[in-house]
DNA sequence: GGTAAAATGTTATAAAGTAACGATTTGACC
DNA sequence: GGTCAAATCGTTACTTTATAACATTTTACC
């Protein structure tokens, strides 16, 4: 009974990874998906995903707004939240509540809300799909009789890199 | 290998519990904690405490805020913010980053930061204490070389009342 | 190319949280 | 008891995060 599920080469990007890659993967898994759901990833929600990609520390949605405003684009709240709820829906970027921030999720089209190691040094953070941790939140709470519909589970520390 | 350390009656306040009780259990356990720790629990800080015990879901600042106002208390945001900052260190509630929300410690002077259900249909949360959840936690921090430091572990649901 | 629905622009405001500074209270010490 | 420093509380103003409401533009489809 261990944690698995997760990639073999960890889940905490490392200050040396191929991050060109991780937005290039994440940009192409989601035209996918999205074609495949008839979900109309117009050029603003592909260019607030882009912006959340732009590296693995969760961004604010006001942040996103400032990059958008660089950009030329006319740009207020509402802009970002629209898109931002949009990528929510299709399971393309994960809000984090312990830090009112949104992070591009890393395997999208799996089920299941995930679990996040947040670095307190240098910020970023790393989607887990944990079966364990899941498995041991439906069994305490079936043991209180409650039915589960989604968790929020983030976890502070320090990552690899910043030990 | 089982979730223990839960009261055995059961962690989620049923409709019929003895409410009077657990806000006397509450206080008691806050004026003797800070007794003890040369903590000064003031009036206010102590009435803000009750009003968050009132009932067992959790209440926004401004919730808190608002009832103050009724009781003739000069009122503004930093005055309920202080306190609970307070209760916060003394470990008497606890905020749950899901909701932007406070709830009272069930556990007061134990250590750990707990897991919550939340029961998304009546609003009540209930506070575990689950070394199960804890320990998968820690499993799955290890295996990418990541050290805990806190967490937060919301999870959400339907309790057994309203079932 | 006309039309309905979806997406985006725009203005205004709500909700949550904090900074800064002055006034008051408290507790320790003389 | 009186004095003083620290802690607490009051107050004003502000920042950050998020949403409501409605106008305009774009898109898909016939």
């Amino acid at each position: 009974m261990s944690g698995d599920q997760q990639p073999l080469e960890g889940a905490f990007p490392r200050r040396d990874h191929d991050h060109v890659r991780c937005v290039a993967d994440a940009m192409s898994d989601a035209v996918r998906l999205c074609r495949a759901r008839g979900a109309r990833l117009t050029p603003l929600r592909t260019r607030v995903l882009e912006i959340v990609w732009q590296n693995h520390k969760p961004l604010g949605a006001y942040d996103i707004l400032a990059v958008l405003a660089t950009e030329g684009r006319s740009s207020a709240p509402p802009t970002v939240y629209r898109a931002l709820e949009f990528l929510l829906e299709q399971g393309l970027v994960h809000r984090l509540s312990s830090l009112n921030a949104f992070v591009g999720c890393s395997r999208p089209g799996h089920a299941g809300a995930g679990q996040f190691l947040i670095c307190r040094t240098c910020g970023n953070a790393a989607e887990l799909n944990d079966s364990g941790i899941e498995r041991a939140i439906i069994r305490s709470a079936a043991s209180q009789d409650f039915a589960v519909h989604g968790h929020t589970v983030e976890i502070s520390g320090v990552c690899p890199d910043c030990r």
